[in-house]
DNA sequence: CTGAAAGCGCTTACAG
DNA sequence: CTGAAAGCGCTTACAG
């Protein structure tokens, strides 16, 4: 059945074997061995077969370890997050893990729950891993000592979704004005709203900052009022979005006609206080950004600006990959409105 | 400001520094170096200062991976699992990594897609990266062959999720029948439905198996009639379920008065077929199993049967690095369940 | 086409 | 308390 029965068991037994040791089993050197393992046309198909042969049969698996040590290449590469858990994370880390596959490179999770001091602690063990590199989404409070010790780290890095301005890295997120912009458009144009907010996200997180300002100057253009008390900040989960804005209608803060929220997943937990409320699209149109697999999933459907995560994701993987990020590098995808229920359309 | 810029700039000019150049910079030797930068206590608390400021000086920072080589320890554990997108998943990675860290371990992510090629490739990998071990999600139609070829590779492994009864590995994951029977005694108890269906999850994997036969021998005990054109398969997303779900709908095929769903994405996309079609909770009751933390965010909100998703990583984790498991060993959690709207609790 | 030897950056007995 | 030396499992010039 499967072919590791044909392996000689008691050549199995001190478990670990090394080059040296087919080597000796066949009476050749290690030199051949390794070039024959590597597939290196300079020794002879018949030598590589016999090889190959004896590998199989006492069970010896490369240590890549002990070749990178020599070589210096590296084939591991972090993925740096506050959330794990949070769906658009896990939607790049898709797209990040298929492009470093391709690359035949690993991706290594780490977590640090939005910690300043686990966020260091993580990239120093990426460096004393030597990893190839490493895409990071900030957590929030990132300033220029933790980016000052990720530069002297030599590793190459791309930030993710939280542009830090000047910070010299290739950055790889969405394109926070033309994601409002469409939102807006939209709301503004096709549904015709007239109060308007804003909702959620992290207060001085950069693109929180840069989408209310963009929004703001939406607003005004239009001629539009914004509705302050809705244009509030959360944490970025939908239970904290649901918090809030179920606060603020028990409050009896009538919502806007229209909220544009930070994330598809603040958006569902605005839904859920809307719905709980019995308060539907048509009284208060909601869009959401990310594009994440889930707004397809509510009641009503979420409309959303996709910013395609795990093409994201993906992006970052093959600029670490190839290098191609001079500092200062900025690369989004153009967002793509999907429109569905709760904006009012299709009802 | 950042301690970094303390270091000597021409120092840091030719990269890698090694134990050998702090050693040589200081006129003593690299045992010495070793000795002090790992905190032995069999160097003095002099030289040691002494060691450390110039490692820090000249930005030196330590080579894990030739450590590793020599001590053959290892402190990289592999997650591979069928779909990283998928919350469950995501949630289990989190408290799996939460322990990882714990033990400064890092894990690595792979997506194996549930096809049985790439998971062995990617096994494979690890072995040649002398992984410490690995914890899996089968994907659908692992076999004794590719259970072989993991045993093969000596690196301890944890099944997770899916077990494959008799593989000899320890297992980590609910407790299928007493998930089931939660399930059940809520809704054929407190609920007291008549026509009762489980519905999703793939078709021949082991816990669709199992519970589905838990589930039937529970309607049978209880004299309720099994309404068998709910009681299909789907594959493990709110996508597919909804599409089945809705399809079914749309035949005329009229819901029984309580479904319980193979997990909480599947009961999402079910829910979003119900509020599609207006079937309220009273007229179809649905449970879901998980516990995702998405199952708050549904309207109506989502009863469920958690199974501790991020604990069941945890749990995977400490079973990995304190090598508690035997072979069979068997862990979950009691499941609890969760009450909200869906089952027709407070409405 | 194949082998002997040095070296990647550490750790760890073993002397002193 | 500190140093010289061997070795972890590979790769890669360099000879032959």
């Amino acid at each position: 059945m499967s072919t590791v029965t044909d392996a000689d068991p008691t050549a199995r037994e001190g478990a670990a074997q090394t080059m040296q040791d087919v080597a000796s089993s066949l009476g050749v050197s290690v030199s051949t061995v390794s070039l024959a393992l590597r597939g290196n046309p300079v020794v002879s198909e018949a030598t590589r077969a016999r090889v190959q042969a004896e590998a199989l049969r006492l069970g010896y698996v490369y240590n890549r370890s002990a070749a990178n040590l020599r070589t210096k290449r590296r084939h591991l590469v972090g993925f740096v997050v506050p959330d794990v858990a949070n769906p658009f994370v896990a939607e790049s880390a898709l797209g990040l893990q298929a492009a470093m596959s391709e690359g035949s490179q690993f991706v290594v999770l780490a977590n640090t729950h939005e910690d300043l001091a686990v966020q260091t602690g993580i990239i120093r063990e990426l460096a004393e891993e030597r990893a190839a590199g490493l895409v990071l989404i900030p957590a929030i409070g990132t300033g220029p000592d933790e980016l000052d010790a990720l530069r002297a780290t030599q590793m190459p890095a791309v930030i993710m979704n939280r542009h830090l301005p000047g910070d010299r890295f290739p950055y790889v997120g969405a394109d926070d004005e033309a994601v409002v912009d469409i939102a807006c458009d939209h709301l503004f144009g096709v549904h015709a709203s007239r109060t308007v907010a804003y909702f959620g996200g992290i207060d001085d997180a950069v693109p929180h900052v840069l989408r209310r300002a963009r929004f703001s100057s939406n607003v005004r253009a239009a001629g539009l009022v914004e509705a302050m008390e809705w244009g509030v900040p959360t944490r970025p989960n939908s239970d904290s979005a649901y918090e809030v804005a179920s606060r603020l209608i028990a409050e009896g803060t009538r919502p806007p006609e229209a909220v544009v929220c930070h994330s598809d997943m603040i958006a569902i937990g605005v839904l859920k206080a809307l719905n709980d409320a019995g308060i539907p699209p048509a009284e208060c149109r909601v869009v959401g950004i990310d594009g994440i697999r889930l707004a397809s999933m509510t009641t009503p459907g979420l409309t959303t600006v996709s910013v395609h995560a795990p093409s994201l994701g993906r992006l970052a993987g093959e600029l670490l990959l190839h290098g191609t990020g001079d500092d200062e590098t900025v690369r989004s995808l153009v967002p793509q409105l999907v429109v569905r229920e709760s904006c009012g359309c299709r009802t």
